[in-house]
RNA sequence: GCGGAUGUGGUGGAAUUGGUAGACACGCCGGAUUCAAAAUCCGGUGCUCUUUGAGCUUGUGGGUUCGAGUCCCACCAUCCGUACCA
C-alpha cells in the first residue's frame, strides 16, 4: 500500500475511481430476466443550453444520492440519463451564430456530458438518448399515429401570438410588453389551424387520479386539481328581445340569476363577429381585443372593457328582466361558452365593470350575519356563503342549494342543463418550427389528411435549411415538403408543423426503461421497471410536464402499450437556485463572473461600465445568471461540489447562490479523511468484543446514533439534515481513545463513515473503503444498519416554566411520573426564589418534556 | 389578475409536529501551534440593558392556549407557474 497523503487529494482519486466505475460497469441496470427489487430514480431531464450550472448541479446530486443510497439498501437501481434536446433555443442560436441547431445541439450535449461525468453521478450511460435522435423522434411519430387512430388527436383553430412585422408566430416567452422580441412591433392575435391532443377526455380521470398519488407533494397535487378545474354549473340559453334568437351561456353561479345585470361576450364569439359586419365601431372594438399576446397573464391584466351593442336579451329564470348584451375583452373563447352573465353584487370582476359602465349592483345572497336591509355593496363583491333574497321563487335557500334549485327550474322548463366544466383545455402541440419532431401527416389534395404508412417513419429533418429569415424553415424547403399521398400516390404535401417539445418529455422515462430498435420502448421492460419509483426535479414543472406526461401514460394505456396509469410513483419537488441578472448598458445580459461588485455597484470587469442588478431568479442560460461548477469542481473536487449543494438550503427551497460556505464543504470533506484515517491507523479488524464499556462503548452509541439520523434524513430526502448529522459524528470522534473494545470501536467507525458519506460523497468513501481492506467496491456494500438498544437515552432534561418562562432545567431519569416531576421541579431553588412565595394556580406537568407554573 | 409556495441571528438553516427557539455549519472575535503563513486544535458569538441578573426576539398586526416559529384571521415582501421557455 502506497503512502497515505495527508490531504484527500480529490484531483487524483475522482477520475481514477470515475474510471473504475466505467469499466467494471458499475452503475448499468440489467436488461430482461428477473430483476430482484427493482427500483428506478429518474431527475427531469436537463435541456442542452450548453453548460451545466449549479441548477443542474443540484437536481442531479439529489437524484444520485437517492440511486446510491437505494442500492445500499439491496435494490436494483435504474438510473438513466440523455437530453431533452429539441426547443428554440437551438434555432436562436443557429440565427444568431449561423450554425444548425443540431451541431449546436450535440455539441452542447458533449459538454454537458462530461461536465456531469465530473460529478461522478452512478448514471447508467448505455441508455443515454437525445429527444432530436431520429431514432427517439421517429418512434415518436409512431406513438402520435397510434394516438391519432385512437381518436386522441385532432385539428381546429386556435389563437398564436403573431409578428405582423416579422410574419412568424411568436412563444409567449417572445413577446415582450406586448411587442415581438426581434421587430418590436405589437403583437396581434392570430387565428391557426392546430393540432391538439384531446387531454380534456381524461380530464376526470387525471383529477381523481391525483388521490392515488399519495407520495407526490401536496402542493403539486393541489396545482394540478386547481389547473383542471373542474365545476358544475348551469348551461342557459339567454334568448334575444328582437330575433328571438338565443345565446347558450355557462356560469358556475346560477343562484344569482336574478342579479344579472349585463351579458357580457367575447371578442371573437360568432355573434360579436357578426354585429361586427355592419357596426365598423364595433368591428375596431373588436380587433383592439385581439392586440397583445395570448398568454393568460396578459389577458387578465389588461384593464377590463366592454362594448355595448344596443341588443337585449331576457334573462330566462326572470322573465320581464332584460340584460344588455356587452362585447367584452376578459371574456374567452376558450371556456364555457364564450358568453357570461354578470351578477356584479357578488363577483369581482363584473362589479368593477358593472361600476365602469353604470350597470345596476342588486345583491340576492345575504352573508350569515347581515340586514337586508341594511346590507349594501360598496367596492368589493360578496362572494362568500349566504342566504338568497331578492330572488323569487330562490328566497330563503342557501347559495348552494339556489344553484341547485336554479339548475332544477332551468331543466325542468327547458332553458338549460346542470353540465360539468373544466378549465383544462386540449392540448395544443402544434409549433411553426424547425427544430422538433416532425408530425408524421401529409396533407392531399383528394384524400385530406393522410397519416404516414408505419414503415416510412421516421419522416426525418432535412439538414439543408436556413435561419437567416424569420418563420419556419420547412415552410421555404424546396423539396421536403413534396411528397406523394399515401392513399391515392398523387402529388401531396408533407405537415411542416413540429411537435410541441413537451411531447418529448412525456414518454422518455419508457424509452430509457426498456430501449428498443424496433419500438418505442419494450413493453415488457418498461412495464418491470415502470413507474418511476422516484422523480426528481424543479417545482416550475408542477403543472405542465407533469400533467402531459401523466396524460400520455393514459393515453398509451388506451392504446394497449402500457398497463399502469401513473408514471411517477413518488415526485420530490426541488427549489430553484436563483441568481440575480446583470444587464450592460446595452441591453445584453451578463454573466456574474463578468462582472464585479464595487460598494453599491455592480460593474464590468473589462471595461468598469456600470451594469443594471435585475431581482434574484431561477438559474437559467437565456438570463446568463448561471454559475458553471467547472472551476469549483477544478479547485476543491467533485466531491466538495457535491456535499456544499446538499449542505445548505433544503432542498426543496429555493437556494440563492452564494459560494460563502464552499470552503467550509472543502474543509469538511478533508477532516473526515483525517479522521477516518486516524481511527483506521489505530483499529484492528475483528469481532465485537463481548464487553463495551467506557470510551469505546460511548464511541459506538454514537456510531450508531449518526446511523440512525443519517438513514432518516435520507429517506426523507433532507440531505442539509444528512451534513448536520455527519457533522455532528465527526465532532464525536476522538481517534486517541484506548482501552478494552476501543480498537473495535475506532474500526467500526472509520467503516461507517466511509459507508455514511458513500451516497453523497461517493468518491472519497470508494477511497477509504480501498483503504479498510474490502475485497467488494463501496457501491455493492450494503447500508449499515442502526442498533435500536444503542439509541435509547436513560435522562431526559426538563424545562420548568413559570407562566411560559423558562425559569430552570433540571436532569431526570427518563419516564419519571407526573408527581414526582411536579415535586422535583417545585423544589428547585431557582423555582422558589422566582415564586417568592406567591399562590400557585396550577402546575401543568408533561412528563419528559416540560413542566409549566401557573401563578 | 389568478393558482401554489416561502419568510427564524451578520449568513445558510435546525426545532422530536403545540412543550428549553437558534442544533449543525458559514462568518467574525480571542487563544494554542508556527521564524512566519497556510492548515490544524481549543474557546466565545441572537439583540438590548443598569451584565453573578433582567428584558426582548421567528416578515407585520391581531387572536386561541398554562404554553405558539408551529394553530386561526388580516396584511406585507419574495419566488414558481399561468397552457408556444424548458
Amino acid at each position: 500500500m502506497t503512502q497515505r497523503e495527508d490531504r484527500y487529494n480529490a484531483a487524483d482519486v475522482e477520475p481514477r475511481w470515475q474510471r473504475l466505475w466505467d469499466e467494471e460497469g458499475a452503475f448499468e441496470a440489467p436488461r430482461g430476466g428477473d430483476i430482484a427489487s427493482p427500483y428506478y430514480v429518474l431527475e427531469m431531464f436537463p435541456y442542452p443550453s450548453g453548460r451545466i450550472h449549479m441548477g443542474h448541479v443540484r437536481n442531479y446530486t439529489q437524484g444520485d444520492v437517492i440511486a446510491r443510497y437505494k442500492r445500499a439498501q439491496g435494490h436494483t437501481v435504474l438510473h438513466p440519463m440523455g437530453w431533452d434536446a429539441f426547443g428554440m433555443p437551438a434555432e436562436n442560436a443557429a440565427f444568431e451564430k449561423k450554425s444548425h441547431p443540431a451541431t449546436w445541439t450535440y455539441a452542447n450535449i458533449d459538454a454537458m456530458r462530461s461536465q456531469l461525468k465530473r460529478l461522478g453521478p452512478a448514471i447508467d450511460w448505455s441508455r443515454e438518448f437525445a429527444t432530436c435522435d431520429a431514432s427517439y423522434y421517429g418512434k415518436q411519430q409512431a406513438l402520435f399515429l397510434k394516438m391519432l387512430e385512437a381518436g386522441l388527436v385532432y385539428r381546429k383553430n386556435a389563437t398564436v401570438n403573431w409578428d405582423p412585422v416579422d410574419c412568424t408566430v411568436l412563444a409567449n416567452e417572445q413577446v415582450i410588453d406586448g411587442k415581438g422580441w426581434r421587430s418590436g412591433a405589437p403583437v396581434e392575435r392570430r387565428e391557426l389551424t392546430q393540432w391538439f391532443f384531446q387531454i380534456t377526455q381524461f380530464a376526470d380521470e387525471l383529477l381523481e387520479g391525483l388521490d392515488t398519488l399519495e407520495d407526490w407533494p401536496e402542493k403539486v397535487r393541489l396545482m394540478q386539481a386547481n389547473w383542471i378545474g373542474r365545476s358544475y354549473g348551469l348551461q342557459a340559453e339567454f334568448a334575444r328581445t328582437d330575433t328571438g334568437e338565443s345565446i347558450p351561456v355557462y356560469t358556475t353561479r346560477p343562484d344569482t340569476l336574478y342579479g344579472a345585470s349585463f351579458l357580457a361576450i367575447a371578442a371573437d364569439h360568432p355573434l360579436a363577429k357578426a354585429l361586427s359586419e355592419d357596426n365598423a365601431e364595433l368591428a375596431a372594438f373588436c380587433a383592439e381585443c385581439a392586440a397583445g399576446g395570448t398568454s393568460e397573464e396578459a389577458l387578465e391584466k389588461t384593464e377590463k372593457r366592454g362594448f355595448d351593442t344596443g341588443l337585449k336579451v331576457r334573462n330566462p329564470l326572470v322573465p320581464d328582466m332584460e340584460l344588455p348584451v356587452y362585447v367584452a375583452n376578459f371574456v374567452l373563447m376558450d371556456y364555457g361558452t364564450g358568453a357570461v352573465f354578470g351578477c356584479p353584487a357578488h363577483d369581482q370582476r363584473d362589479l368593477d365593470f358593472a361600476r365602469k359602465y353604470g350597470l345596476p349592483v342588486t345583491p340576492v345572497v345575504l352573508p350569515p350575519e347581515a340586514e337586508a336591509d341594511s346590507f349594501a355593496i360598496g367596492d368589493e363583491a360578496y362572494t362568500g356563503p349566504g342566504t338568497l333574497y331578492n330572488s323569487g321563487p330562490l328566497d330563503g335557500l342557501s347559495a348552494e342549494d339556489a344553484k341547485a334549485q336554479a339548475i332544477d327550474i332551468a331543466e325542468e322548463n327547458g332553458w338549460g342543463t346542470r353540465q360539468t366544466t373544466f378549465r383544462l383545455r386540449d392540448w395544443g402541440v402544434s409549433r411553426q418550427r424547425y427544430w422538433g419532431c416532425p408530425i408524421p401527416v401529409v396533407h392531399c389534395p383528394t384524400c385530406g389528411v393522410v397519416p404516414v404508412p408505419k414503415q416510412d417513419l421516421p419522416i426525418t429533418l432535412p439538414d439543408d435549411v436556413t435561419f437567416d429569415t424569420p418563420g419556419n424553415p420547412l415552410d421555404r424547403h424546396p423539396t421536403w415538403r413534396k411528397t406523394c399521398c399515401p392513399e391515392c400516390g398523387g402529388e401531396a404535401l408533407r405537415e411542416t408543423d413540429t411537435l410541441d417539445t413537451f411531447v418529448d418529455s412525456s414518454w422518455y422515462f419508457l424509452r430509457f426503461a426498456g430501449l428498443d430498435e424496433a419500438e418505442a420502448f419494450d413493453k415488457d421492460a418498461a412495464n418491470q421497471w415502470m413507474p418511476v419509483d422516484q422523480y426528481i426535479g424543479g417545482i416550475e414543472h408542477a403543472i405542465l410536464h407533469l400533467l402531459y406526461a401523466r396524460f400520455f401514460t393514459r393515453a398509451l394505456k388506451t392504446c394497449g402499450l402500457v398497463d399502469h396509469e401513473e408514471p411517477f410513483k413518488r415526485l420530490f419537488t426541488l427549489g430553484m437556485v436563483c441568481h440575480e441578472t446583470y444587464k450592460a448598458a446595452d441591453g445584453r445580459w451578463v454573466m456574474p463572473e463578468e462582472v464585479e461588485r464595487q460598494g453599491d455597484k455592480v460593474v464590468l470587469l473589462e471595461t468598469g461600465e456600470t451594469v443594471t442588478v435585475g431581482r434574484s431568479e431561477k438559474m437559467s442560460k437565456s438570463k446568463k445568471n448561471v454559475i458553471d461548477p467547472d472551476d469549483i469542481i477544478a479547485q476543491y473536487g467533485a466531491d466538495v461540489a457535491r456535499w456544499f449543494v446538499l449542505s445548505d438550503s433544503p432542498p426543496e427551497r429555493d437556494f440563492l447562490w452564494s459560494d460563502v460556505g464552499l470552503e467550509g464543504a472543502w474543509r469538511f470533506i478533508q477532516r473526515v479523511w483525517r479522521v477516518a484515517g486516524q481511527c483506521l491507523k489505530a483499529s484492528e479488524a475483528g469481532a465485537r468484543p463481548s464487553k463495551l464499556e467506557g470510551d469505546a462503548l460511548a464511541l459506538h452509541r454514537h456510531t450508531h446514533k449518526a446511523i440512525d439520523a443519517v438513514t432518516t434524513a435520507l429517506e426523507g430526502m433532507q440531505f442539509n439534515k444528512a451534513v448536520a448529522a455527519m457533522n455532528s459524528y465527526i465532532n464525536g470522534i476522538d481517534a486517541g481513545i484506548t482501552g478494552d473494545g476501543a480498537a473495535w470501536a475506532l474500526r467500526e467507525a472509520a467503516e461507517t463513515l466511509a459507508l455514511l458519506m458513500g451516497p453523497m460523497a461517493p468518491h472519497l468513501a470508494e477511497e477509504l473503503w480501498a483503504e479498510l481492506g474490502k475485497d467488494e467496491r463501496l457501491y455493492q456494500a450494503a447500508w449499515p444498519k442502526a442498533d435500536p438498544a444503542l439509541l435509547v437515552e436513560d435522562s431526559v432534561t426538563i424545562a420548568i416554566q413559570i407562566r411560559g418562562k423558562l425559569r430552570d432545567t433540571i436532569d431526570v431519569p427518563k419516564d419519571l411520573d407526573k408527581g414526582a416531576l411536579e415535586e422535583r421541579a417545585l423544589a428547585q431553588p431557582k423555582i422558589v426564589a422566582a415564586l417568592d412565595g406567591q399562590t400557585i394556580r396550577k402546575v401543568v406537568v408533561v412528563p419528559n418534556r416540560i413542566v409549566n407554573v401557573v401563578i
